[in-house]
RNA sequence: GGAGGUGUCGCAUAGUGGCCUAGUGCGCCCGCCUGCUAAGCGGGUUGAGGGUAAUCCCCUCUCGCGGGUUCAAAUCCCGCCACCUCCGCCA
């Protein structure tokens, strides 16, 4: 949800916004309507309600026949109240659910436009040369089979398709690669956290999951749950409805979480592999702060991302998505693409969302400041999400004999291991 | 899953239909007093929304949440949620 004075004091902002993102900017006149609507059975429900209350004084302290008059009187005015009550409680929901339809506002600074137009901040590293190397690079699949580290058949069998399992050294990796995340993190000062997966729909709604992205969620309808996406959705609703202070700023978690994502609508897309899937495991950042530092915040989790990314010695480039591609909640979004050596491309490994106060104020997450009581800000990066960081890792650092060799920085995560051999 | 209990303004409590505009104590904040501190004295201290551009002021809502009964609900009735105790089941 965006700020209502901002929508009310200058409408076009907000219009110009939907424009920038492909959308139509009705809803914002839309919205205003039903506020003016909102407001005026509101006062029309006090007025009523401050009469009634005074009758009620009378009524207390009248007998006899003063006090059967005066029955009457309030009995009728009592219909009013709740009609005026019942029409107030209606205004406000329509307005409610309006506002929950607007997408955050995008920054002047992320580019206009949807999917494709994003723009690419930086390269860093160069993709592998595999002529110069003198071999044909193998892809994932090939490899995770070799090194008995991916079974992607037996995943087929027993969950479907876009399951697998991770086997020895495959598995020996994720544990690897989440603890060294974890001990990043904790270096940075996050607060380690293992939350729940399973969420109550507030939580998924608050975090803006329900809106476009809904096709992509799985629910389990007779309990009422939804199985996140991604930690972000518990490490939001984790201060819901609290007020911190502001001293206690930045809060900044680090979850590891399994993420269950639907996938619909991008059938046909990445089938191979497990570049994408149904399930995966994460590691995640989140932080709480104050608006005015968020910016910096952002830059900071990008930075993050990036040391991350270093240390695992993968070429990537670093993309400021366009206004369209933002999802309902974002305000700005980076994503890291790593080179994919046999896709010949970048593919996003990581990616952080400046989500401002619009989670916040949905979840009712505020902050005490010397002036008043304000929502926070809150962000959201990718530290590391499993399967398609041992993509790149796999595909990037093998060697031409089918073994892959261990970045320096993993090597102490995987037993002092320098190199991933094939088995049998 | 079953039985019972509890849920009031940060904490602890009072409040069994109208004088509750929710009292009191503790804590906290401001001020006074005071060699310093403590004590004492006075005032303030949930949050949301509306009137307003407004940190003043006025009003409405807020006693776990949602319904209902009533002219009137913290109080009575129903449903839900959370926590506690016990039983069952289970990794």
């Amino acid at each position: 949800m965006i700020d209502l004075r901002v929508l009310r004091q200058d409408p076009e902002l907000a219009r110009e916004a939907q424009r920038r993102r492909g959308a139509s900017p009705d809803l914002v006149d839309e919205i205003l309507a039903l506020d003016e609507t909102r407001r005026s059975s509101i006062v029309a429900f006090e007025g009523l309600r401050t009469q009634q209350k005074a009758m009620g004084k009378q009524v207390a302290q009248a007998k006899g026949d003063d006090k059967v008059a005066l029955l009457a009187q309030t009995k009728e005015l009592s219909q009013q109240v709740k009609a005026a009550e019942a029409a107030q409680v209606a205004a406000e929901a329509a307005f409610t659910d309006a506002m929950a339809l607007l997408p955050n506002l995008a920054a002047p600074e992320a580019p206009a436009g949807g999917e494709d137009d994003y723009v690419v901040l930086e390269h860093v590293g160069e993709p592998r040369d595999f002529a110069a190397d003198g071999f044909e690079p193998l892809d994932h699949v090939e490899l995770g089979k070799r090194l008995g580290a991916i079974d992607i058949e037996r995943g087929a069998k027993v969950s479907g398709a876009r399951f697998y399992y991770l086997t020895g050294v495959g598995a020996d990796l994720e544990l690897a690669l989440v603890m060294m995340a974890m001990d990043q993190a904790r270096a940075a000062g996050f607060t380690t956290m293992i939350p729940p997966a399973l969420v109550k729909p507030r939580a998924m709604e608050g975090t803006g999951f329900l809106g476009q992205a809904a096709g992509d969620v799985y629910r389990l309808p007779e309990e009422d749950f939804y199985l996140v996406g991604t930690s972000e959705v518990p490490l939001a609703a984790y201060h819901s409805d609290e007020i911190l202070d502001v001293e206690t700023l930045p809060r900044r978690y680090v979850a590891f979480s399994p993420c269950f994502r639907k996938e619909a609508g991008s059938y046909g897309k990445d089938t191979r592999g497990i570049f994408r899937v149904h399930w995966f495991d994460k590691v995640e950042m989140f932080t709480y702060t104050t608006l005015e530092e968020s910016f910096k915040e952002h830059e900071r989790l990008l930075g993050w991302e990036k040391e991350w990314l270093d240390k695992l010695g993968l070429a990537y480039r670093v993309i400021d998505t366009a206004a369209g591609d933002l999802g309902l909640s974002a305000q700005r979004k980076f994503d890291c693409e790593a080179w994919i050596p046999t896709q010949g491309r970048y593919r996003e490994l990581t990616s952080t969302s400046n989500c401002t106060e619009f989670q916040a104020r949905r979840l009712n997450i505020r902050g005490r400041f010397p002036d008043g009581i304000r929502p926070l800000a809150t962000l959201n990066g990718t530290l590391v999400a499993i399967p398609r960081t041992i993509v790149a890792i796999l595909e990037t650092h093998q060697q031409a004999d089918g073994s892959v060799r261990v970045p320096e920085a993993l090597q102490p995560y995987l037993q002092g291991r320098t190199t991933l051999e094939p088995i049998a």
